[in-house]
DNA sequence: ATTATCAATGACACCGGTGTCTCGCGATGC
DNA sequence: GCATCGCGAGACACCGGTGTCATTGATAAT
């Protein structure tokens, strides 16, 4: 009863000895086959890839893996941003990686904890990962980028600036974006515009708050401080953060929120207070999120090409592995688009 | 210059042979005490588990998987629902693996493929997954069950309805849910309640419009087939469908979507129409995404422990491995909650 | 006292690849 | 005709764990 090799199940999986026996060369020329090697002879390759194609063997990556001292893995990491915002980069990822034999790990982290650096330390170097993307806000942590220089793992910053040289970085311009949203408000006659700014300690706050200075002090108006309320990037605190700006008097006719979802709340706020949104009050917002489409009227908003960057990302990690030849080059500035909905009107004649 | 084990850069990985050498005893002994193999000296287990500790040594997870012909890796597989719910449930997941030695690897399907199963089986199979989350509708596909029994890989399926053995599945009960969600309409005073059903093919919708139907069976109201408008979980599907329902006379005083993205639709639509809400159409949709209370008004809803069950899953998925004698027992059904917010309020008199 | 039994541990091969070194052999140089 | 060179390919160890079987010493059974 030798079950050695009786096709119990289709599982009955090829080494590359058994493609070495049946090529009729040692496994060593297999594994040159399998990597490249350009030392080899055509026809002993030709054969060789002829029955690695026939047979359909695909080597073990555990096996590669434990050889190489690196797997074929792209680990993701992130802390705590907008769950949309990671679906889409996860996604733009995935799509880098589909048709590779890398695949991609999930690691949630907790910037607040102290262990967050070991934490990734150990995931990094447990599991020889190829490289990590890694997303904001954590993609703003030095000394992250650091550790994992010393661990010597490739790794790619999402962010909202430049934070690296880059090899390291896919970013979006933020402030410009902003800038350009602002004076499109501006350009409808707005004069009194209200910020809802993101959380201290994000760069993408405070792109987002420059551009939307940069684009007042352009046009010569003058930014009181409070026209400036702070926000966490979080629904409700873009409610409670507009509460602040509705009670001024003169009241804002605009406000630009630094991301959708306190736009939502900036929305949801004026109808509670049956503000009529746009005839009384102009909202953008950031991100360009489902949710812009989905309340009335649909917000306007900054659209950031967030799946082309994450594809970006993924793809300049694994770019040099599998770069045949020529040299992936992949853009590491992103710009983004102002996109124009009913949430914006002229201020209504004061 | 012996940079043997020189620390050159923290990252000296200790191996089995460094503990068995430190510890002064054979490698296996250490696999043994890595494995908590029962028939080991006490004093011998103490001092090598001291020594591991001491040296923060772990396993090279590669070798493992070599050796062990498995991974340490669960696998996520999906193909196109809601973000938000590929995200809850990931964060589920990911929540019962942290702490684990396991990690997760993502891995979306294109379900319309015919390569889907050559695709999945490639994944596990490959990659040696110790077992594999399958979200919905991905789950409902049977064959996918017992190709995975065919290669050996656990599974466990998430879905709206028994699909399996307790072992293999975890679900929640939409009918019942959709049925309290209806009950509650009908208690309002509605008599014309339209269904915007879920897309054919999907057991929740399935599962959705079997409850919406014995709710109303209960009460003894007749459905006519007109009050009932396809969907496809999608908002503007659950636009173009409301229409449909707008445009019967009388029109129905409740709709009770198939999830919150197409009571979304159904809300737009309705303001469109200059239809208010609640007061001349209630609304219920389903699943309590954030989206729900982000529109005015608010969305009643029916919420289902998302997360809960995504936890569930992958426990019972690593249980065997992890269960340290008490056996894991994570329940296979969860029950939903209606979640009443201002979308519903009693029909006007007509 | 002698042998069978058993708990505790070690020796060694093996998982399926890759790196290094060696070797055979035809082409080239003198 | 012989030494040299370099290409193509193989032998073998190694990556870091685990499985199998043998070994040892102590205890129980005869």
């Amino acid at each position: 009863m030798a079950k050695q090799n009786q096709d119990e199940g289709q599982t009955a999986k090829l080494t590359i000895n058994d493609i070495a026996s049946m090529a009729g060369v040692s496994k060593k020329t297999v594994s040159r086959v399998i990597n490249r090697s350009p030392l080899l002879n055509r026809e002993t390759r030709d054969k060789v890839e002829a029955i690695i194609r026939e047979t359909g063997y695909v080597p073990n990556p555990q096996a590669r893996a434990l050889a190489l001292g690196r797997n074929f893995l792209i680990g993701l990491v992130y802390d705590n941003p907008n769950a949309q915002m990671i679906l889409s980069m996860q996604r733009g990822v995935l799509e880098a990686l589909h048709g590779t034999e890398f695949e991609l790990v999930i690691r949630p982290v907790d910037r607040g904890s102290n262990q967050v650096m070991d934490d990734i330390r150990g995931f990094v170097s447990r599991q020889r990962l190829f490289g990590v993307v890694i997303l904001p806000p954590m993609s703003e942590n030095d000394a992250l980028a650091r550790m994992l220089d010393e661990e010597g793992c490739r790794y790619v910053r999402m962010g909202s600036a430049v934070l690296d040289d880059p090899e390291h970085m896919v970013a979006s311009n933020d402030r410009e974006a902003v800038a350009e949203a602002v004076r499109y408000l501006i350009a409808q006659g707005h004069r009194r515009i209200g910020l809802i700014a993101g959380p201290h300690g994000f760069r993408s706050a405070k792109e987002r708050r420059e551009g939307f200075e940069l684009a007042l002090a352009e046009a010569g108006i003058s930014l009181p401080r409070s026209l400036i309320a702070d926000g966490q990037y979080t629904f409700e605190s873009g409610q409670s953060a507009s509460e602040s700006l509705f009670d001024l008097s003169p009241r804002p006719t605009a406000i630009f929120a630094s991301n959708d979802e306190m736009a939502a709340g900036v929305l949801y706020a004026a109808r509670q207070r049956g503000i009529a949104v746009p005839e009384e009050l102009s909202i953008i917002g950031f991100d360009d999120t489902p949710l812009t489409t989905r309340v009335w009227p649909p917000l306007s908003t900054v659209r950031w090409p967030i799946v082309a960057m994450g594809r970006a990302a993924a793809l300049k990690l694994i770019g040099t592995a599998i770069g045949e030849g020529s040299e992936v080059n992949e853009p590491s500035m992103f710009s983004s688009t102002l996109i124009r909905r009913a949430s914006v009107a002229p201020p209504a004649a004061s």
